[in-house]
DNA sequence: AAATGAAAAAATCATTAGATTTTTCATTTT
DNA sequence: AAAATGAAAAATCTAATGATTTTTTCATTT
């Protein structure tokens, strides 16, 4: 099925191309949320049918709708738009830097910016930026997701379970749900690329 | 149980910590190939119980056997010592910039390290490096992997699947099954992290 | 064209039995 | 003393089944 056609002056293709990318995002996220069809629905003050059309792009949701649905997921409604502005090709498939979300928690010092341009994957990929100075406080508590990153620049302290190492550049880790802490002692931000599976978001 | 103890002038840890490690990486580099017990021990000219019990780090293998094994797994014997100078609470968990072991093709023009410290994860971390001017070919055959990363520095263009992107620093993709080829145009090393999820190795 | 509600279809989940693979361990070998 | 074997025991994996839940479809209404 192909939903596209050439519409307008320069032949650039379109359709429901943001509609369909949408509904997949929506789809994702409600998963990574374990919520049923039902209980977004439901939450949204929406039915099932529907939401089940909008998750496939078969019908568009109005503005207000959407708004509903982004807070119920815990997202800002730009989230659905971040690569608007790209060939519908690359969407989906690329994330180009200038448009990525920024994700996760406000905790001080650290932000985190998704570079996974799919949300459907089995795992996510998060660029971590660690401020001079900051750190996580106590450990977090383990989540039932495997964990693994690169410190692409500065330097960063981690606790990993029991164990504490002082990462240099180009050193890496990986484990399974261990808690986890980490404090940037140096004076320039650590920048890490971070995996997380399965994704969290 | 623990059959670790203190030994040696300084207090530091040993015991079977080794012998362990290099079973854990057997024992990963056989299921990623999806052979048995059986099949390894066999074409090692060993039992079965001999293998297992290696694989768990219960019998020590001769340096013959080892050297054996490494072959029919395809790796280097070195490999199972990467992080043998490192305090033994962090193999397994931290991989050094220092110690990273190359991998995979020895497609020109590509220099592909591992970043993952444990081949026991559910995906591996690579770096890998693309020269100025190599490029990879025909596309390669999908695997049944999910790939995704991100370009460190440099530029590389990607065919993936119908698709062909150009990649700046900063960008990154995600991609399930679909063949790919890539081609550095740039005048310097492109390098990305990548990530494949189930490992390959 | 969006939205609903209910029927139909599809996907998910829990069991279970059978087959395969791995671990254990008493014994033999080096 | 530790490595190695071989066979019994345990654990894991597969495939099939039926029940339950979830999702899709579609005729009808807004």
């Amino acid at each position: 099925m192909n939903f596209s056609g050439n519409i307008g002056s320069l032949g650039k293709k379109w359709g429901n191309a943001v509609a369909h990318h949408v509904g997949e995002d929506i789809r994702s996220l409600r998963k990574t949320r374990a919520m049923t069809l039902a209980q977004l629905a439901g939450a949204a003050g929406r039915s099932v049918g529907w939401l089940s059309q909008v998750e496939r792009g078969r019908t568009t949701p109005s503005v207000r709708d959407l708004e509903q649905l982004a807070d119920l997921l815990d997202v800002n409604i730009s989230f659905f738009f971040r690569s608007s502005r790209r060939a519908p090709e690359e969407q989906g498939l690329v994330l180009r830097a200038a448009d990525r979300p920024t994700i996760g928690s406000d905790e001080t010092g650290l932000v985190e910016e998704l570079l996974s341009p799919t949300l459907s994957g089995s795992f996510e990929m998060i660029r971590s930026v660690f401020a001079p100075g900051a750190s996580s406080g106590d450990p977090r508590k383990a989540r039932p997701t495997e964990d693994g990153g690169v410190l692409i620049s500065g330097a960063l302290t981690m606790w990993i379970g029991e164990t504490e190492v002082h990462l240099s550049p180009g050193d890496s880790f990986q484990f399974a749900g261990a808690p986890y802490a980490w404090r940037n002692d140096g004076s320039e931000p650590a920048v890490v690329i971070w995996v997380v599976s399965p994704p969290i978001y």
